[in-house]
DNA sequence: CCGATGACAACGC
DNA sequence: CGCGTTGCCATCG
């Protein structure tokens, strides 16, 4: 649990819109912490999944919060340091929504982005020309 | 209280 | 264009 109401705060935001992400879809650390208003802090993102209760009565819980539609920009799950195996248990919940996660010779479950990912914002840096991870190519539906 | 680490990302070479 | 290093801030020891 946080140790600070503004960290609290920090994430609820963060928590918040992971719940915005539609289903079948998936998004970015750093987009995450862009919508959020600290797109300087994309680390700070994945630690509150970290600290994601596992409280059933909790209003954010693995129940509520789809911690699973995020993933790096690199399009890969990166393993945890605490639990390398939950990253195939995020590979596993992501095919169950329809999204097939391969893994490469190097062991790391990919995503592809450019079909699945989720970038609703025009971020200042996207609003250009500065386009980043990849673009809803197809766009299908949700 | 201070130091090290981390579910990441961007910049530099 | 791929690999290495730095930055960010909360949490752990």
């Amino acid at each position: 649990m946080p140790r600070s109401d503004e960290a609290e705060a920090f994430y609820h935001a963060v928590y918040s819109a992971i719940q915005e992400i539609p289903r079948g879809k998936v998004t970015t650390y750093g987009h995450i912490a862009a919508l959020i208003g600290t797109p300087d802090r994309p680390r700070q993102v994945g630690i509150c999944l970290k600290h994601l209760p596992n409280d059933p009565d909790a209003e954010f819980n693995g129940e509520t919060v789809p911690w699973q539609r995020v993933i790096n920009s690199k399009g890969g799950i990166s393993p945890r340091s605490n639990h390398p195996a939950g990253a195939q248990t995020q590979a596993n919940a992501l095919r169950e929504e329809g999204i097939p996660v391969e893994a490469n010779e190097m062991g790391e479950l990919r995503v592809d982005l450019a079909k699945y990912g989720w970038f609703p914002t025009q971020l200042p840096s996207e609003a250009g020309d500065g386009e980043e991870e990849g673009e809803n190519g197809g766009e299908g539906r949700e």
